[in-house]
DNA sequence: TTGTATGCGTTATCAT
DNA sequence: ATGATAACGCATACAA
């Protein structure tokens, strides 16, 4: 095992004979003359030539990768995105580098920062909180951004968005339909992107079916499941009329029906829960889980590609102004919410 | 947005009044002069720069990157080795770079082969199938690579393992102490790595409570949901007696939960389910699932530790052979097997 | 069509 | 301590 010195073109031209611009242009499939392609093509094949990928990025300004930052890979919303983006972006010849920022806006603004350094093309982004800096550093970037989640009413760069109030909505509707009329709210943290958004759909909702807004059925803490235990816990000591649990994400779904189980609540007929982004877990969990779509694999999708328009758009043609797309929200009812539905 | 010149070493040099050696030095901590220090650091932070990286490594042979493989990351137990080994990375200062092979010999081998390209510094790889190409082109690696996973009895690269057998053993001891006598398993395709440790592993734990290995009780397909869901059902039909399903991960174990619910089927009494890789799943679902832990998360600590290793070793330090690191299984019993346990 | 020469942005090796 | 200069591997404008 001897520390062989790598293949270069210059390896090549020298084997088959011909200058270093004759290997490049066969290889990058330009006009050649056959005889010489055929001489190059042979000694690149015979000595095992790759294209080294840091020269190739330093001359043509392109590395084929691109990043996908969210909060957390344990969530399984961002899991599926992860899939549908990296699916997206393989058709396109890009990689995919994974960045899960727990959420930390620190650690946000430094790949935003970071950005610059060009080891990416372009980045797919989840914002959880957003701030002034965040905003001008989006603004300011090296490279394309696609923003999928609200990044202010004049987005700075390309976004998907979904209509989370008419989602919870729907899910309001839903339960009052079906007679709730204590419907609680367990909430992610306030100062996040989601958490104003899925308050604010609440609000919506309850109005839209005039009930009145009680801020004892309101709870906040964080979006993992124990969150949704402690919270659910927490509300049915407060306030045992509850018949409803609105959930700002499956995870604190599933720790809602941790407790619901233990108590053995009966479920739906007691106490209906509905969750949100409609994971896998709903259909897995000890009660299938009534679930608002966000359609957050199609706004994977969407987002890759936007990407992918920006990335291979005509770097001469005049600049595009920041584009917004929307993914409608869809309720899907299962067992936790109705006792007429199978699983 | 005028299309402006990036800020380079040059810019820096030409501004502060120096010569880009001076600029490179300062910015790389080496011994300067504070004053030619002040200046430099000045101009740069004046400027805005931001080091190229892929100029960085072209020089330095070094991306900052890694990758990982594995067959989807719609599994859970990859997601939780992906948090991992991300979490490990980031210590060293490396970025992740995610590949899902869709379980693809080609695409695995088109991997491997590309890593010769240098756009990542090393490759923990998780192999489903194993080649001859494959263990060839692992042994010609241009970076270092660490499977997770077996590799063969000599392996070719670092690699880090479980005992499937002994723990698939503890499993059918467990259900064998439970009552149980006619024990199925649900398997993947065989012609996978793990398809045939865990059967080895089940033939082994059969043998040990002198069971007799029967052919009717074994059953494969893929590793998914939706084919335990179909294993069961045929078991089911074809078996009646079956008592009892050690299933070779935890989705094919939910897959089998689904038919078992809607058939009303008493779990565990009438029959028992015991799933594989212990991920957070067992703990949603319908019954929490008894599952053999293989250590997944840890085997992903270990691997990403063993490749920063072999990053930062010396490389004129004399070669260091393959490492083989093993990570202990463990059976944990939830209330699919075991009607004692609560949660 | 082909070769020569230059640049991409850094780091590293020399002198000075 | 600092500056000129040569790599690193590739692509390309220009000359031939």
């Amino acid at each position: 095992m001897t520390q062989a010195r790598p293949v270069t073109i210059t390896t090549i031209a020298h084997e088959a004979g011909v200058s270093i611009a004759s290997v490049s242009r066969v290889l990058n499939g330009l006009a050649t003359r056959p005889a010489t392609e055929r001489k190059v093509r042979e000694a690149a094949e015979r000595l095992g030539y790759v294209p080294n990928h840091a020269a190739r990025s330093l001359q043509s300004r392109r590395t084929g990768q691109v990043a996908f930052a969210m909060a957390d890979i344990s969530n399984p919303v961002y899991q599926a995105m992860t899939r549908q983006i990296q699916h997206t972006l393989r058709v396109g010849g890009y990689r995919l580098l994974l960045h899960s920022t727990d959420g930390d806006v620190k650690d946000e603004q430094e790949l935003l920062d970071s950005l610059a350094q060009r080891y990416v093309d372009g980045l797919i982004i989840c914002p959880i909180r957003i701030t002034e800096e965040h905003l001008a550093g989006m603004r300011a970037t090296s490279v394309p951004v696609v923003s999928v989640g609200w990044v202010g009413d004049e987005p700075p760069v390309d976004s998907v968005l979904t209509d989370a109030s008419t989602g919870i909505t729907l899910a309001v509707r839903h339960l009052f339909e079906t007679g709730k009329r204590r419907i609680a709210f367990l909430n992610g943290p306030l100062d996040t992107v989601p958490g104003q958004e899925r308050l604010r759909g609440y609000r919506t909702g309850l109005a839209r079916v005039d009930i009145a807004y009680d801020e004892s059925l309101v709870t906040t803490r964080d979006f993992y499941r124990a969150d949704g235990a402690a919270m659910a816990s927490e509300l049915l000591g407060s306030t045992p009329d509850v018949d409803a649990l609105v959930c700002a994400n499956d995870m604190i779904a599933i720790g809602a029906l941790d407790v619901l189980r233990d108590r053995g609540a009966r479920v739906p007929e007691e106490i209906a829960v509905v969750g949100m982004d409609d994971t896998d877990l709903a259909t897995m969990c000890w009660r299938p889980l009534t679930s608002v779509s966000l359609g957050s694999v199609e706004q994977a999708r969407i987002a890759a590609a936007m990407l992918l328009d920006r990335l291979t758009a005509d770097r001469t043609a005049p600049p595009v102004r920041a584009r917004v797309a929307t993914v409608p929200p869809q309720l899907v009812v299962r067992a936790s919410s109705d006792p007429a539905v199978g699983g």
